[in-house]
DNA sequence: TAAACTATTGAACATGCGTTCAATGTCAGA
DNA sequence: TCTGACATTGAACGCATGTTCAATAGTTTA
């Protein structure tokens, strides 16, 4: 026996599905299986598959955004602690993971919104002392961002890497443990590549400024 | 005219669209289309659309393992100077990403080998003074490799974010100098939260040796 | 009870796809 | 010139898919 309501059944459904296999591999038929329904009831309830993508989206990207709300509510600053509460909602994961793959509207969306945050409470961090101020805010959190996204969407090669099973709890310890040695002391002995392109910049003039044109070709 | 053989240039349009819109989007008649020839000879040259990503799939990491072993014997050891040139093969590039983002087996290979030569030139670095010897080289390698893929993988993303174009060279400029600015110093004012997870592993006894079975569950 | 509405089904439809295949063209070698 | 192998075409086939639709069951409303 189900509790939820078929249209939820449905789309829990789905999300199961678009993050085993992504969007374009998985077919009505198969999600309105797995929730033991016909398939013109899936079309019923969300109009097209397009549609029920929509409602996926909107579903997990808001409860993302809920449990980010609790985060920043309890004030949490460091990004690890979000990586390890998101592991609680596994089949919400996998289906941002291919979104992000997918390149689906939704990620992008979130994407942008996790940057907005990430600048923000690393400000924070910074006022605390416990983050090292940046001279290029923003341009960190995109990267910082996309590279927690990408290792994310990356996880199946990840867990190779290691030899351990993607989503394990290994998995995110040795994730962790790595990333905290990097983002706590870099990788470079001294500052002789950064000194070395610090140089070229101010020689191309590349400032965030009047990063919108292309000035060459 | 074009001098190249038929066939390759039917491999070059595959490699073009595949890259463009994904392994499963793009069409043997839109590729057909593209290098000018008949739906069927596509098929007669490579057996089935499997059979031409593989043969997509062996050139591009062909023509990247052939540039890394370049760079080799130069002696580059940062991993910027190799993104910088990846760029000069944007199809290929593309490519790549694509595959990572598809998770073809070409995508899981070319991983698990740059992981490799990462690892390897990360000691010649270390060596020569340039780089930080780290507690765990291998989940290094692997991290480090899983972000500079995955940042690939998201490169439309990031370019949203600077407000760029992708695979521009102004992104290029943004995504390094973010990059050398964390990799250079961290982002941790100081090593508190290394110290706290060292303190966590030692307790839950995580150790790289037995990391391929779980214990719990 | 009757009516209207919603949930649900199963079959059918249309389309686009990978693939097959017989036919034709091309060209080197006997 | 004849022949065989290969390159190339275009039409057709079969299949899986998203979608439509009439019909049925169930539930709420007047």
């Amino acid at each position: 026996m189900d509790d939820r309501t078929t249209k939820s059944r449905i789309r829990d459904a789905a999300i199961h599905r678009f993050g085993e296999v992504g969007f374009e591999r998985a077919t009505i038929r198969e999600i309105a299986a797995d929730a033991d329904v016909s398939p013109g009831l899936v079309l019923h309830h969300f109009g097209s598959k397009a549609g029920l993508r929509e409602a996926c989206d909107e579903h997990v990207v808001a409860s993302f955004g809920a449990s980010r709300a609790e985060m920043v509510e309890t004030g949490t600053t460091d990004p690890f602690a979000t990586l390890a509460a998101l592991r609680e909602e596994e089949p919400h994961l996998r289906y941002l993971m291919r979104a992000l793959r997918d390149g689906s509207p939704a990620a992008a969306r979130l994407f942008d919104e996790v940057v907005r945050e990430s600048e923000a409470m690393t400000a924070l961090g910074v006022e605390a002392g416990i983050l090292r101020p940046s001279e290029h805010p923003h341009d960190q959190a995109v990267l910082l961002v996309a590279w927690q996204f990408g290792a994310l969407a990356l996880a199946e090669h990840m867990a190779r890497g290691f030899g351990v099973e993607p989503f394990s709890d290994e998995m995110t310890a040795r994730v962790g443990r790595a990333a905290l040695e990097v983002l706590s002391h870099g990788v470079f002995a001294d500052t002789r590549y950064e000194d070395a392109w610090r140089r070229l910049d101010e020689a191309a003039d590349v400032t965030p400024a009047d990063a919108a044109e292309g000035e060459s070709e």
